[in-house]
DNA sequence: AATCATGTATATGTCAGACAAATATTGACG
DNA sequence: CGTCAATATTTGTCTGACATATACATGATT
């Protein structure tokens, strides 16, 4: 069912069960910022565990930025703001419980467009035999998914491709990103990838991508990314209002004359 | 109202002194991953606190990544891939106890100079007024600093003038990297801002930034980050070997004819 | 009447001890 | 030598108590 984070909560730590539950009805609505929990004693009863566990789920949801707790006052809701959206653990609690946030979707769509060209430039200068060995093979895994119409292996197969391309830069910080991003993309592919059409379209698309890096062509793979990214915001219908969108066409207006050389690859560009 | 975090480790909170004293240690090389923590009973008389302060410490890092803790088996120091390096708590405490890890304040600094120059650009495409005033408030601020050789408060002000750029996005995850990177950024000022030679200079350039985002010119603005960038880089003795600048080079190269235009205004903001 | 001090209620923080559950280690046995 | 059971180790959970910080109500003082 549920793949990147199987819905299976056996956690088999109460603590973490009690965040789990917690962040659940922060992000559904039940408890909005500004407002606040319930006492620990309350949260003993509703929960059916005891106050040690209690307080070890709350300590999580603390270290996390979403909540803020002090003696005498209680506990109290952070507002988004404070919240470490950058964390995978609270990325995937948003994926899970909060449904619709399209708004944050498109943030993130917003920021993929921005940066994956730029990732996909450097993989292309910087890419090892083994990063490539890793793009290569989640794209050859998206191929086999297609073929078996197998759209969760797909979905997976597509993030380990991105993934791979953010490891590529060999910089922490753009790892680290793309770890983060794992479930928003994933959200993402689930919300795009519907017809077979559509999967095989963005699947030469990738590929065109990996044979740019591979033959170590920056420029070439900017572009290619650029049109994966723009299939994706195509099917999110969310692609002509972002604003990276103005600046990326604004950037290029000033540079490439129009003409592209030298491909490196049959373009394969199903448009 | 803290910005920049001045250093105080009076948590008040035995919890959290019992993370910060642990995160010290790793940080600093007493425990390194894949090596494990004295147990419990051994933190409780090493650490002079309660089992239950010793577990919420305990906790607190688990859920950050740093450590996994398993029934029966003990607490291992996780490997650094797998630590939430994008958390507010996490980079403060690389910043005040991993001193030298110059690898890492260098990886900080090759993302900057992908990223600023085209945070800029956005920023001149999008900041309100209230992002305006924000970055405005935050350079005058260098300048007094720099008038009465507050070196601190310069700092801390060049702290708050890249984050408002950053937040004048109006994305969340860009807005996030800023405070995220406080701290790193924080470590590279420290180790830049040396003479008041080098403080006069890093000021014009991000006066330049300023106007250039004020006038909505985001052709300008980027290239005026850049420079405050390549500064940076040049006191740091660490720009050349970058390979955003290699790309940065790569991509200008097809570009820039010479001739600047202005850019129209968008939106007024409401506020 | 307004203000300040004090005591009381409330909620989180800390401590102590005990047991449960998961894992590692040891030793007996085939 | 390998297998399995018994034991030891370590973290997880529960319970109860007290400490500390804050909010609120009460009453005395000005």
């Amino acid at each position: 069912m549920n793949l990147g984070g199987p819905i299976e909560l056996k956690s088999s730590d109460l603590g973490n069960q009690v965040a789990e539950r917690l962040a659940r009805q922060i992000f559904s609505g039940r408890y909005n910022p500004g407002e606040m929990l319930p006492k620990e004693i309350d949260l003993v009863d509703q929960l059916a565990v005891s106050r040690a566990s209690v307080r070890s789920g709350l300590r999580t949801l603390t270290s996390l930025g979403m909540i803020h707790r002090q003696a005498g006052k209680g506990t109290v809701v952070q507002e988004f703001s404070e919240w470490t959206l950058l964390d995978p653990t609270v990325t995937r609690w948003m994926v899970d419980f909060a449904h619709p946030n399209h708004d944050f979707l498109k943030q993130v769509f917003d920021f993929r467009c921005a940066v994956e060209p730029y990732i996909s430039a450097i993989a292309a200068l910087r890419a090892t035999a083994r990063d490539l060995a890793d793009i290569e093979k989640a794209y050859l895994r998206m191929e086999r998914a297609l073929a078996e119409e197998d759209d969760i292996d797909f979905s997976q197969a597509d993030i380990a491709f991105h993934t791979a391309i953010y490891r590529a830069t060999h910089n922490l910080i753009w790892s680290q990103l793309a770890h983060v991003l794992k479930p928003a993309i994933l959200m993402l592919i689930k919300r795009t990838n519907e017809t077979a059409d559509e999967l095989s379209d963005s699947l030469g698309r990738h590929r065109h991508v990996l044979e740019c890096i591979r033959l170590r062509q920056p420029e070439q793979a900017y572009e290619a990314a650029t049109r994966v990214m723009n299939r994706t915001g195509f099917d999110l219908g969310v692609s002509p209002a972002s604003y990276e969108t103005e600046l990326l066409a604004l950037m290029k207006a000033r540079s490439l004359p129009g003409h592209y050389k030298t491909r490196p690859h049959p373009p394969d560009d199903p448009e």
